[in-house]
DNA sequence: ATTAGCAGTCCGAAGGTTAGAGTGCTAAAC
DNA sequence: GTTTAGCACTCTAACCTTCGGACTGCTAAT
């Protein structure tokens, strides 16, 4: 069945998929023709297509119609796709601004989406990265009422948090900061059961404030993904083949942001590199005339974060697993850099 | 030019702009007739729709086609709508998802936009409050590593800001409690320019840190409108009147985001309560076939929000008008209460 | 194995027809 | 003067039909 195609075969293959991806029209045989620089007459072109369509690598819209990828055509020219990095001073451009935003998860996935959007001229999604276990850092209190303070919570990562707090009566900030000098002692370097079990030794005021940050650990350790940052939407929408079908799939791309995600992800989104999952290989119904290429991105063990590029199946393979897979690096990078590992000069080197 | 309506003009005319809404076609004589209770015949109708055709109210799109209203008829509509409240129910269950949310500006500004989004059922941006002028109001240094620290900001109004700073040598987190210590002594209560005339009495490592927090000041002054919250494109998207020029309308709602709000916002935003611009009426070309229910919010002086409704001409006014005076309530109520003005009991009484 | 040539298929644009929805007018009724 | 029934007229949108041409798929020759 997977007998491997001449290479003649593989040529005429790529050329329809570089074409319908270009085009978004059945590619007929004299364009195959004309494209590569084969010696051979358009009747030579169609008997190999012929041998295509009868593998499945190809589908003819109806008899007399050009050729269209399938599913099977493009994951075979993905697989044989050669290395494609992103240009180098595209990369330069890119840790440039990365360089210029405020160093934070949040901006960082921000930037990426927007980059990763614009790269591969599809809609791109990423999930910040978040430690499994979230640990305590710093706190502070900072008094904005009689009875109510700022509570800013560091945690391991530089991830901040801030919560507003009423108290029963008016505490003054230096009791505030006796407080908090308190907590930061006893509370640095541990993980929320960690922190439970040091509650007992604690007043009525520290351990209500201690509650407050077990709250916000708790309630950060479980979110599985955030609301991730997402981009190109535009480019979505504006695909020609869905210009009819737009209430459908729209309506999928408009779904809220945390379900996106968890029907674009993968059963096996195992180790490094970039993953892509085409069209009908993909779990979700939803999504089955999308392509999704997507990448972990992190620290294994201690943060990790995702980042995809969805779009048609007739997407520029190419220039989104070249996006992806650069971007990932360079937030593992940033990452690695936020949780103490190494410093880089270049972003991502 | 402008005499008044007849009474039943105004309960025709009414009924026309109720069904278009409703309807999204053209809206035939006899259809005015079933819908309200005048006891006429269509004929009738027609004589009087004939003339609100000569005054401007309403459009036919060709000769013997039902009437549209003009964007004049909508402002007629508008102006002499009841004084429509959101009912109780939907106000007491506003009020509990605010108090469920993180107490951060954001956070209000987010799920105003998810509401105001499905209330209306048109696309919400929600600009967040910001002060005119920044004050300081604490600071917090966490050692990230040997020369890289975290810098918290916290400014009046419960804002943080946070930023890493690389130090040329290593400092220690005493070293740097020893200088939040002092900073926060002096800066307390500061705006940029006093800030700065502080700066001259301090040492290199204070100075530098200085110029970090004046930096994230400045830019915090400088912003006018940062990213504001959007939510409810499907609702655009999906308008049936867009349905073939949807390059067009789609590349207007995709426009970025802090574009969208410059180019929504009128001229002449003063004073509280609900503003509507309906079509035509708009500035900036690219909307004019969109109407926008817009509304400050906020502590005039101090710190000043914006929040708005776009959609389609045919919208649901009424409804719009309601959630955009009572959501710009609410949140007003919790900006007074974030600058200490008072402590609401139920979020925006 | 390749190719020229050609019949056959199918699409999509263009043109034509028609049903019906709704007005605008007129003349009669109130 | 206002209202109304009645009807001719207008315009659209849906549905045919037609037709050119873009491609293939096959055949027979190379």
């Amino acid at each position: 069945m997977n007998k491997t195609l001449s290479l003649r075969s593989e040529k005429i293959l790529k050329s329809i998929v570089e074409q319908y991806i270009a085009r978004a029209a059945p590619v007929p045989s004299q364009s195959v023709l004309h494209n590569n620089g084969l010696d051979v007459s358009s009747a030579t072109i169609r008997n190999e297509m012929m041998r295509l369509k009868q593998e499945g690598y190809i589908i003819q819209p109806h008899t007399s119609a050009g050729s269209v990828p399938s599913d099977k055509g493009y994951r075979h020219y993905v697989e044989t796709l050669d290395d494609i990095r992103l240009p180098i001073n595209q990369q330069r451009m890119i840790n440039h601004l990365f360089h210029q935003v405020e160093t934070r998860m949040e901006e960082w996935a921000r930037l990426t989406a927007t980059l990763l959007a614009n790269l591969s001229q599809n809609m791109a999604i990423v999930a910040t990265a978040k430690p499994d276990n979230c640990v305590f850092k710093h706190l502070e209190l900072v008094s904005i009422q009689d009875s109510t303070a700022l509570l800013v919570l560091v945690l391991q990562g530089a991830v901040v948090r801030q919560q507003l707090t009423v108290f029963d009566q008016p505490v003054s900030q230096s009791e505030l900061s006796t407080v908090s000098n308190k907590l930061n002692a006893i509370f640095a370097g541990l993980n929320n059961p960690q922190i439970q079990a040091k509650k007992t030794e604690l007043s009525e005021l520290e351990k209500s404030i201690s509650d407050c940050i077990l709250n916000i650990m708790k309630t950060e350790d479980e979110i599985e993904y955030e609301a991730p940052f997402l981009d190109g939407l535009q480019f979505i929408i504006n695909q020609p083949e869905f210009a009819n079908t737009r209430q459908a799939t729209t309506s999928l791309a408009l779904t809220e942001n945390k379900n996106l995600l968890r029907i674009i992800l993968p059963d096996k989104l195992v180790g490094r590199g970039v993953h892509v999952i085409i069209g009908k290989e993909n779990k979700a119904e939803a999504i089955q005339n999308y392509s999704v290429v997507i990448s972990q991105y992190g620290l294994p063990g201690e943060a990790i974060g995702c980042i995809a590029v969805i779009g048609p199946t007739r997407m520029q393979y190419a220039r989104s697993i070249a996006s992806v897979d650069y971007l990932a690096e360079v937030l593992s990078g940033l990452i690695a850099w936020l949780y103490g590992k190494k410093i880089p000069t270049e972003a991502g080197n």
